[in-house]
DNA sequence: TCTGGGGTCCTCACACCA
DNA sequence: TCTGTGGTGTGAGGACCC
């Protein structure tokens, strides 16, 4: 635990549904439910209109459907949530060289490692400045939450939501904790949390009181250690920059579940042809193939297989993915589908060659052949192929909130489709809100375009923001900040 | 019309070996 | 030779997170 609160927490405000908004005038200040458009489909990310009909996130979508008939609908545009991230990210590198994403929205910011805040009042400072350069650069708000530790910072940040930030000052933690529930604490989900409830246990107070060998007991060793020392308020998780990945995977959920055992095998070996393309954009080669069943029931299962020696060869997986769906009961229907790959190697495939020639060389030819097989990349093989392009083009043509182009009415995006017509939103990130017009599907002035920018011109000169570092502040700036929790917002 | 996709970490059971 | 023990690798499943 440190004595000033340098660990900075930024989370963008319902980041994939505010991106929409920004992008889509005539949708600000109106629901958008943002995830899969299919009969299973869950949300996403939806806006704080949305959230007041009880819409939320691993909602299924038709649930949604019934409680917001209204709201738009719209599938995720991860390339314009990456762009976004980019942006935000870097901003977020201005302030130290210990950043750590969570994901496209999220992320840890270790403040003293970048001299970027030594104590509260720099350190708020720092987090207002941020705000306003993230809003400035992409026209979306972050909530941020400062505090010693990366858990404290985590529910600082979710206190300040939305727009807005939380100083914990150190010191206050155990106290602040004290009341909350234990489902504040990161690793305490519903199941745990029904757990510690039927043992007597719903805040963080009763798990402080508990005691660790109680808990120990209760969740085992590691949850049960971690979990006592997160109640007191210590966690000495340090902000890691690179993380290594540990395993890559594909899966596709069926709108209808599959039973023609041929068919099954089919998509099981489209999942690992996809899945290798995957590990081998990463650069990663793999050892351990694993097969994911999730059942008509939604029981899931998996099957695993450990070859001999890592490999990125799509026949070498499939050809295990098939050996272990053959250990698999799929009488019934199968809902889900998917193949992974663990205990990966960063091997480039030159070094696998290298190895191979050299383990010829000291010991002579292996004496099974399948060991060779399995880590061999075949050379000859080509990556999947595309899906036949009208196939493509039939399924994904106009995909709701995409933006398109016409060529004499200009930009705009995609508000519905089917029965043979499109119909499209003319407006873009900096007009009003646009008028709508309805196309023959296919019409050949209207394209699929890539994303505009959110924002014009930046509002200011963030180009070489941080100006001055918060440290070489006045020190009496910002000062007369003292204990406990302290929300500000515009 | 119930429940996505891509991950990480932990636990337990079991086999194998020294 | 038999038995006990502890470490390690593997496989399966569960919980959690965004």
């Amino acid at each position: 635990m440190r004595s000033a609160p340098t660990i900075l927490h930024l989370d963008m405000d319902a980041f994939f549904a505010a991106a929409e908004q920004a992008a889509k005038p005539s949708l600000r200040g109106k629901p958008v439910i943002v995830g899969g458009l299919g009969p299973r489909g869950v949300v996403a990310t939806c806006s704080y209109e949305a959230r007041r009909f009880g819409v939320h996130s691993a909602m299924p979508m038709a649930q949604a459907r019934r409680l917001a008939p209204n709201a738009a609908y719209l599938v995720p545009r991860f390339s314009l949530y990456r762009t976004i991230s980019e942006q935000v990210m870097e901003l977020l590198g201005r302030l130290s060289p210990l950043v750590e994403p969570l994901s496209l929205d999220e992320a840890f910011v270790d403040l003293e490692a970048g001299g970027a805040a030594d104590d509260t009042a720099s350190a708020r400072a720092t987090g207002e400045q941020l705000r306003a350069a993230i809003r400035a650069g992409t026209g979306l708000t972050g909530s941020v939450g400062l505090a010693g530790s990366k858990m404290l910072a985590k529910i600082a940040s979710e206190q300040a939501k939305p727009d807005g930030l939380v100083l914990i000052e150190p010191g206050t933690e155990r106290e602040l904790l004290g009341p909350m529930s234990v489902r504040t604490l990161p690793g305490v989900g519903p199941a745990t949390g029904e757990h510690l409830r039927r043992a007597g246990m719903t805040t963080c107070a009763d798990l402080a009181e508990a005691g660790e060998d109680e808990l120990v007991r209760l969740l085992g060793k590691a949850h049960g250690a971690s979990l006592f020392r997160m109640a007191l308020g210590h966690d000495d998780r340090a902000v890691v920059a690179e993380r290594d990945t540990k395993s890559v995977s594909v899966e596709d959920t069926f709108d209808v579940d599959l039973h023609d055992r041929v068919r099954i095998r089919v998509e099981v070996e489209r999942l690992a042809d996809r899945c290798v393309h995957r590990l081998r954009a990463s650069g990663h080669s793999g050892r351990t193939i694993v097969l994911k069943v999730r059942r008509f029931d939604f029981s899931t299962l998996t099957r695993s297989e450990t070859l001999r020696g890592p490999t990125d060869d799509p026949a070498v997986v499939r050809e295990a993915s098939g050996r272990l769906l053959e250990s698999v009961d799929t009488t019934g229907g199968v809902r889900l589908l998917g193949v992974g790959v663990t205990g990966l190697a960063d091997y480039t495939q030159e070094d696998l060659f290298a190895q191979a020639a050299a383990a010829g060389e000291s010991a002579g030819e292996p004496a099974e052949g399948e060991a060779v097989d399995a880590v061999l990349p075949h050379r000859d093989e080509k990556p999947p192929e595309p899906e036949p392009e009208a196939a493509a083009l039939a399924e994904r043509r106009w995909p709701a909130g995409h933006d398109v182009r016409h060529a004499q009415l200009g930009p705009g995006w995609v508000q519905g489709s089917g029965i043979g017509r499109v119909t499209v939103r003319f407006e873009e990130p900096t007009s009003p809100p646009g008028r709508v017009r309805t196309f023959r599907v296919d019409d050949p002035d209207l394209e699929l375009s890539d994303p505009l920018p959110l924002v014009t011109a930046p509002e200011g000169d963030q180009s070489s923001w941080p100006a001055t570092r918060p440290k070489e502040r006045s020190p009496d700036e910002g000062a007369g900040v003292s204990g406990g929790v302290e929300r500000s917002s515009p």
